[in-house]
RNA sequence: GGCAGCGUAGCUCAGAGGCAGAGCAGGGGCUUCAUAAGCCCUGUGUCGUGGGUUCGAAUCCCUCCGCUGCCA
């Protein structure tokens, strides 16, 4: 039976380039688990988009010098070119810069307000009297007050690294002008998360199907006691906030950014509520793929945003991955301690990334990429075992059965262990793939292909081809129909592989079949194949690892 | 400072009370269809430290060390 399943992406800033932080922690995984569940007949909506708000917009528009939706245009186009190329499929990846998102996120607003769990309240705000304007805490500069460093940030010291409230900085500066400002009150709106203490408490403690990671991290803020968060601001970049008096502020971007996911599902399906609600509503299953970072956001703030809105569903998982550190260091855009995805795109296939990424998930606890693993696993894994497979087969067919599929006859022992082998694959990776097992199904589907190693091995057909063509073309058709179940398996991380090899193998219809066996038709004549994969150059190694850390 | 997580083979990572695992690298052999690819064999690892619970601990509890994150 089809399912629906929604897929929300968490969304990337458009103020710098993508890097494989993002990739690994949310976009790859998400794109298997869409491409596997369109294999399986399910309905699927996957989106995202450019979140185009919040201080780190303006601050680099500032910078510049030019405006904040210059910064965000080029990014986002820079972002759609990168999924093109990596093979990120997303229904839809729009931005929070929409008019259809302003509406949604205002319609979420009033109607939080009108329940009455959002609220209105006074802080103390940084205001500089020359820009007439209030400060964000990242506009102001001062003293740390807690280790003395003069470049402190109001939200952070740099030096210190200790998180701060602009309020307590020592000779406070307004960024911009460099002028002092003023503390002065400040009205704001705030979201009564402290209502949904129970609900939410009682709803995650059955949500058992969740990673551990996540589960145990969102009660830990449970234990701590949830408490009200002021969702609007006093800046004029983001979304208006609907109520009159309040033209000067704009609603925060964690608040707005969260409801990307529903506003993205009304644009993708044009407005029309009879093909978006199914997404969010019934037996539909909703997933959000997100960083660590970002797990409060999507299993407190925006489940208590849901249950205060009605009608909608909460998520079904959200299979948020850890960190991805580089070369055994964090990953740091400011020190340009980051593998960009740009950059990467221009040298390499999308493919070997998407595999090392996959065999590599920081699934359940931080994982490093380095360039030597890169290589390494290209070369010795993806080419040696499964592309050389393919190839060795395929240039065998083409060599000796003038590119025809071979007829099998009888299929002994052996043959069969193997056939048994692929189902039984076949059967792992599905659980694993709809389970958000990343890793295990990849290493199982890499089992199968040593395993077609093996029988090729055994049954030597360089050898008896010269004296038994009948068995030989047996042994070809074995390991082709096997290489045949290695394209299904491996389409999810590999898509654009398996997209060659379908045709390769000479099948019928778009690579995107269904999640089945597909065997070749014997005696169908095939196109010449080449290989799926390239060796890379030990070479290159040294060049991309001194590009780390340098000036950009 | 408070809280949490992590620390397992040379490397990257699994395992979560019952004989320490995988892939890669390294070593030895076989093979030659294939991108010098493939296959077989090959691990004496104080499972970070010290203690405790248990018939039995990498796994549960406590101490300490190291790293990471969140919070103040």
């Amino acid at each position: 039976m089809s399912e629906r399943i929604f897929i929300g992406v968490a969304w990337p800033y458009a103020n710098g380039s993508l890097h494989l932080g993002h990739i690994a922690g949310c976009c790859l995984p998400a794109d298997i688990f869409a491409r596997y569940h369109r294999l399986k007949g399910n309905q699927v909506l996957m989106v995202s988009g450019s979140d185009q708000h919040g201080t780190p917009i303006t601050l680099r528009a500032e910078q510049e010098g030019v405006t904040p939706a210059e910064v965000v245009d080029r990014y986002h186009l820079q972002f759609l070119d990168c999924w093109e190329k990596l093979g990120i499929s997303f229904d839809l990846f729009t931005t929070t810069s929409t008019p259809n998102h302003a509406r949604v996120s205002q319609d979420i607003f009033l109607t939080l307000l009108e329940k009455g769990y959002i609220y209105k309240n006074s802080v103390p705000q940084q205001f500089c009297p020359n820009c007439q304007r209030y400060l964000p805490d990242r506009y102001v500069e001062g003293t740390c007050p807690l280790c003395g460093s003069p470049g402190a940030r109001g939200d952070q010291c740099d030096s210190c690294g200790k998180p701060l409230n602009s309020t307590e900085l020592g000779n406070p500066r307004c960024r911009i002008c460099d002028t002092t400002p003023l503390i002065r009150e400040s009205e704001h709106f705030f979201l009564r998360l402290s209502a949904f203490q129970e609900p939410l408490r009682k709803w995650i403690e059955a949500q058992q199907h969740w990673r551990p990671n996540v589960l145990n991290f969102s009660l830990r803020y449970l234990d701590e006691g949830l408490r009200d968060r002021a969702i609007t601001r006093d800046i004029n970049w983001g979304v208006p906030v609907p109520v009159e008096g309040y033209e000067d502020k704009r609603l925060y971007v964690w608040f707005e950014a969260v409801i990307g996911y529903l506003s993205a599902s009304i644009e993708w399906a044009s407005g029309d509520e009879a093909r978006w609600r199914p997404f969010w509503s019934g037996d539909a299953r909703v997933y959000n793929f997100i960083g660590k970072d970002n797990i409060p956001f999507h299993t407190l703030i925006w489940p208590a945003m849901l249950m205060g809105y009605g009608g909608l569903n909460l998520p079904y998982d959200v299979p948020a991955n850890e960190f991805l550190n580089i070369q055994g260091r964090q990953l740091s855009t400011s020190r340009n301690w980051a593998v960009w995805l740009p950059d990467y795109l221009e040298t390499y296939d999308p493919d070997p990334l998407r595999y090392y990424l996959s065999a590599n998930m920081p699934e359940s606890g931080d994982t490093d990429f380095s360039w030597q693993q890169f290589y390494s696993r290209n070369n010795d894994e993806l080419v040696a075992t499964y592309g050389n497979l393919v190839h060795r087969v395929l240039t065998f067919v083409h060599r000796h059965y003038s590119g025809e599929v071979p007829q099998p006859g009888t299929i002994d022992a052996e043959g069969q262990a193997l056939l048994d082998k692929a189902a039984a694959t076949l059967d792992t990776v599905d659980w694993a793939l709809a389970e958000c097992h990343f890793r295990e199904g990849l290493r199982a589907a890499m089992a199968l292909a040593q395993e077609g190693n093996r029988y090729l091995e055994s049954r030597a057909p360089w050898k008896s081809v010269a004296t038994d063509r009948e068995g030989t073309g047996t042994t070809l058709y074995m390991a082709m129909s096997v290489i045949s179940c290695l394209k299904t398996i491996l389409y999810p991380y590999l898509p654009f592989s398996s997209t060659r090899l379908h045709q390769y193998l000479g099948l019928e219809g778009s690579v995107e079949a269904p999640w089945e066996w597909q065997r070749p038709a014997p005696g169908r004549g095939l196109p010449a194949p080449s290989a799926l994969f390239t060796k890379l150059d030990a070479k290159g190694i040294e060049a991309e690892v001194s590009r780390l850390g340098a000036s950009p």
